[in-house]
DNA sequence: ACGAAGCCGGAGAGCGCTCCCCCGCTCAAC
DNA sequence: GTTGAGCGGGGGAGCGCTCTCCGGCTTCGT
C-alpha cells in the first residue's frame, strides 16, 4: 500500500474551473464530455478556463459515477502443474508470444484511448487477480490462457467480466475468443514434408494439457495417416527453447531415422535446430525443420526456419476489438475468430 | 470510451455489508482497512457478513478519497528521431530487454499488492501519457527512457509524479535512477580482448544518442587506450538484431584485420555472429564477440555468447524499489543505485 | 464510589464527478 | 396575448468510500 500523495497544491477541481469561467459545474462537464448543446461562446470561455486553469478530470471521481474505468486487464494465466526451470514471471516475459500480444492489443487499444494493466495469474495469485477484477478495476479482461484445465476462464464468466480468450477454450464457454486454425497448421507442415519426399517425420509437439499442444499435434498425425503413416513419433516439451532442444534429442536418440521434424513453436525448434547440429545431422538435408509462430527467432537462426505463420499480432488485436464490442454490448452473443495459418518457406525444410 | 457495465446486479456496498452485520458503516471500513481497534468479535461478525455478501471494495470510491490508486505505470519513452524497420510497438515488445524489465518489476510490485498500467510514449503519443498521468490514474512511474534528450524525464519532473529512471538521466535531475557501470563493463570486454591478445578490435556500439551507447563506447575506447590504442573503430547501430548484422558487416568490410568485436548488446552480437559467419569468420578463432546484457539470444546463438552481463530483472526490481519508496516519502533525496556488470566467459570470446 | 482517562463504535461530511430534473428564456402557433 | 414546445444552463442528489470527530461505555486510580 502507498502513501497519499504529499500535501501538494491540490489539482483544480471542475467547480474551480466553473467559477473562473463564471458558469456552472454543469456546463464545464458538458464541454469536457463533448456534449453538443452548449452555447459555442460559452464552450470558448470554459475552454480558456480549462487551459488557464491547468484542470484535468478526475479519474477515480468519473470512474465512481460512470462505472467505466478505459483500462482493461491482460491476464496471463499459468495453472502452474507443470514444472518449468525458469520462474513464472521470467519465462512469460521472456517469451517473444507475450510481447507480439501486447503490442498487437495496443495497436487497437491506445487509439480508443485505453490502458493496458499487465496481469500474470499463476496459481498462487489467482485469488488477487480475481479479487483485482471484481473491485471493477478494468473494464474487461484479455486473457491468455492455453491449460485445458484453466479454471480461469470459467471463473471470469461466473463473474461476469466482459472476456476474451486467446485460444479455443478447454471446454465450451459462452465467451469470444480468438484462435487459429491449428490442425491446418499442422497439416501445412506434414504435407511440406510428404512434398519434398521426407519418409520419417517426427513431431516436437507442445505441452498435451494445452489446446494448441493437442491440436498440433492431432493435425498433424491426422495429415500423415492420409499418407499412410500409422504411427508418428512424438515428443512434447514446454514451448520453450530448451524444452525444444532435450525433445529433438530425445526423438533423434530413439528414432535416429528422423528426416523431418515439426515443431510446435519457433522457440522450440530454435533449440531443435541446435540439438541436431550438436548430432551432426545437416538441416535440411538429413532434417527438415519446421516450426510454428513466425517469431522474429525464426529469422534470427540459420538456416532460418521454414515456419507455419500465425499472425499473432494482428489476432491480439483481433481480440481486443471483441473485448471492445463486448463491453459496449454486454449481451451480444460470443464470437470467435479463427485465423488461417500459412507456410512461410525458408531454408530449414 | 467503453459504455458502462450493464444494469447487472450491482455489487455490494459497505452499507448492505453493515446493514447486514448490524454495525455501522465505518466499523466495516475498519475491518476491511485492518485497523487494530476493532474487538475481534465484531470482526469475526463483519468478516462473515463480507464473506457472505460477497462484498468487495469499490476501487474508484477508495481511491477517490485516499488519493491513491495502488498501480504504476511502466512508461516506455522513446524519442522518435530515430529510424527503424521496425513500427515502434513491435521493435519494443520484441525486445527481451522490456521482458526482463517487467519481469523484475513485477516481482517486487506483486506481492505489495501494487499492478501495471504498460504504457508505450512515442512522440505521438507523448501529451497522451503525461495527460493520463495528471489524471491521477497512478501513483508513480517506472521510465523507461535512453535517448539523451528525451524530454520526457524532465516533463514527470515537472509534474512532480513520482517517477524512477531505469538509466542516468541526459542532463542532471533531481529523479531516482538505477544503472550499471556502463564504462566498466565495456572495460571488461577490452581486457579481454587483450589478455587474449587480440590485436585489432572493434566495437558495434549502440546509438549514441543514448547514454548507455555514449558510455559503452567511451569505457572501451579509453581501456583500449591505457594499451596504446589510439583509435578503435566503431559502427553504431540500432540495439536491434538486425542493425547489428549490417553493422559488424560495414565494420569487417571497412576494417577486414579487425580481430575482436565487442557489440553494444546480446541482440546486436546475435546479429554480427551472423554477419562474421556469413563472412567466413571463425568465432572466436578469427573474431572473438563480446555482447552486453547477459540475455536469452545469448545462450541462444552458437558458439554461446561471451558477454557483460548486468542483472536486468535486479535492477528493475531496484527501480520498483526506489518508486515505492519515493511515492511513501516524496521528500526524500533522489537516489541513484549503479550496479556492477560481470564478463561471463562463453565460446565466443 | 466517583472522576479522569482511555477505548471503541457511529454519524456525518466530504472526495470530484455525472446526470437527472427543472427552471427560464426564446420563438412559433393559435 | 396567451400557450406550448424547445433548448440551453443551473442546482441537487448521489456514486461508495474514508476519516475525523464525538459520544457512550469500560477501566483504573485514589
Amino acid at each position: 500500500m502507498a502513501a497519499p500523495r504529499p500535501p501538494a497544491p491540490r489539482a483544480p477541481t471542475l467547480e474551480q474551473v466553473a467559477e473562473y469561467a463564471g458558469v456552472s459545474r454543469s456546463t464545464v462537464s458538458r464541454v469536457i464530455n463533448q456534449v453538443s448543446t452548449v452555447d459555442p461562446e460559452l464552450r470558448e470561455i470554459v475552454e480558456r478556463a480549462i487551459e488557464a486553469t491547468g484542470y484535468v478530470p478526475n479519474h477515480a471521481a468519473r470512474s465512481l459515477v460512470t462505472r467505466r474505468t478505459d483500462s482493461v486487464a491482460l491476464v496471463v494465466s499459468e495453472p502452474a502443474d507443470r514444472e518449468f526451470a525458469e520462474p513464472f514471471l521470467s519465462r512469460i516475459f521472456t517469451d517473444p508470444y507475450l510481447g507480439r500480444i501486447t503490442a498487437g492489443a495496443l495497436e487497437v487499444l491506445r487509439p480508443e484511448g485505453i490502458h493496458l494493466v499487465i496481469m500474470p495469474a499463476d496459481a498462487p495469485a489467482r485469488q488477487q487477480v480475481l479479487r483485482y477484477l471484481r473491485q471493477g478495476h478494468v473494464d474487461g479482461v484479455l486473457l491468455i490462457s492455453s491449460h485445458v484445465a484453466d479454471p480461469l476462464p470459467q471463473q471470469l464468466c461466473d463473474l461476469g467480466v466482459p472476456a476474451v480468450l486467446s485460444a479455443r477454450p478447454g471446454r465450451p464457454l459462452p465467451m469470444s475468443y480468438v484462435d487459429v486454425e491449428q490442425q491446418t497448421g499442422a497439416r501445412l507442415a506434414a504435407e511440406r514434408f510428404i512434398a519434398s519426399g521426407r519418409k520419417h517425420p517426427a513431431t516436437v509437439c507442445g505441452p498435451l494439457d494445452t489446446t494448441a499442444g493437442q491440436d498440433r499435434l492431432a493435425g498433424f498425425r491426422s495429415a500423415l495417416a492420409v499418407h499412410g503413416y500409422a504411427f508418428v513419433p512424438a515428443e512434447p516439451a514446454d514451448f520453450t527453447r530448451a524444452g525444444g532442444e532435450r525433445a529433438a534429442r530425445a526423438l533423434l536418440s530413439a528414432y535416429p531415422e528422423t528426416d523431418a521434424l515439426f515443431v510446435a513453436n519457433d522457440l522450440m525448434a530454435e533449440g531443435a535446430l541446435q540439438a541436431l547440429r550438436d548430432l551432426d545431422r545437416r538441416i535440411p538435408e538429413d532434417v527438415a525443420v519446421v516450426g510454428f509462430d513466425d517469431s522474429v527467432s525464426a529469422l534470427a537462426c540459420r538456416p532460418q526456419l521454414t515456419t507455419i505463420r500465425q499472425p499473432i499480432e494482428e489476432m491480439a488485436a483481433e481480440m481486443a476489438r471483441l473485448l471492445l464490442a463486448r463491453i459496449r454490448e454486454p449481451d451480444g452473443r460470443p464470437r470467435s475468430v479463427i485465423f488461417h495459418p500459412e507456410l512461410v518457406e525458408r531454408g530449414s525444410a
